[in-house]
DNA sequence: TTCCTTGTTGACGTAAACGTAAATTTACGG
DNA sequence: CCGTAAATTTACGTTTACGTCAACAAGGAA
């Protein structure tokens, strides 16, 4: 029916490609992979990767970025995966969303106090800056 | 005069007051010392932290939360305690400053993307639950 | 076929950030 | 002065997130 779902021709990454595409070493997405974070399909005993793949890593690594830890991101991921039918699944996951939005949010705050803080910081050494130069002058 | 008190009023922490006002343990005190974020008083064998220990605790544990490494925070404070007085020292703490806003911004950036994920999945989720309820009332 | 690249499964190693237990002081209220 | 709570050092343990071999299999190019 819909023309849009397993394309033929798909593109499929190998363990190497999808590695160097983002920089990371084979090992590490072996690791997601016994994390549970990934599920590449299998020909034989090698791993292919999906775009659907490509793009879960793309969230793994934005979260280790800004300091998650696997198990975190799983539960962020388990948000996109979950296709709930019952309404008590449906609030649970809006209810976690929500959860998480919080976090998130408070996250931005508190990184908006430390960038405020080095603002602050840095028009302080300017200003000292423009003092001795001018001083160096008279 | 039940608190201790060093001159001008300043407040002394014991290493157990400090750990229970920010919910941590001593041991997490030590380890910062010994990684050489902190640097309390000494009188005798006892540790005793000052205001200014207090506010570097502060920061340190707001870097945690955000994910950042000791030695990260370690360089972020250094900023703070950076004193120059040389141009070039001074250009140079500022320069540094500069790239950990670049990096700060960025980070607010990918949290605010995956922010806006999450309410879109919200939505999603919202939409989802009123088709249900309704459905069933038919 | 043979060689080379790529990939696979263990399995042990490591760095960071503490946890935790042991053995000893040190400080302080009664 | 004494007992107990609080601190100290020392040192091994733990969790997380991979790094780093080793040993082996499999597919492709020459």
């Amino acid at each position: 029916m819909s023309a849009r779902q397993s394309r033929q021709g798909a593109k499929l990454y190998s363990i190497s490609e999808l590695s160097e595409l983002y920089d990371i070493t084979s090992r590490t997405l072996r690791h997601y992979e016994d994390m549970g974070l990934l599920l590449p399909e299998r020909r034989g005993q090698q791993r292919f990767y999906r775009e659907r793949d490509r793009v879960r890593l793309q969230l793994i690594l934005r979260g280790r970025r800004l300091g998650f830890g696997l198990r975190e991101i799983q539960e962020m991921l388990d948000l996109y995966d979950a296709d709930p039918t019952e309404i008590t699944q449906l609030q649970e996951v809006i209810r976690r969303g929500d959860a998480k939005l919080q976090e998130l949010q408070s996250q931005v705050e508190e990184l908006q106090t430390i960038i405020a803080e080095i603002i602050a910081l840095r028009t302080k050494m300017e200003r000292r800056l423009q003092k001795i130069k001018t001083g160096r002058q008279e």
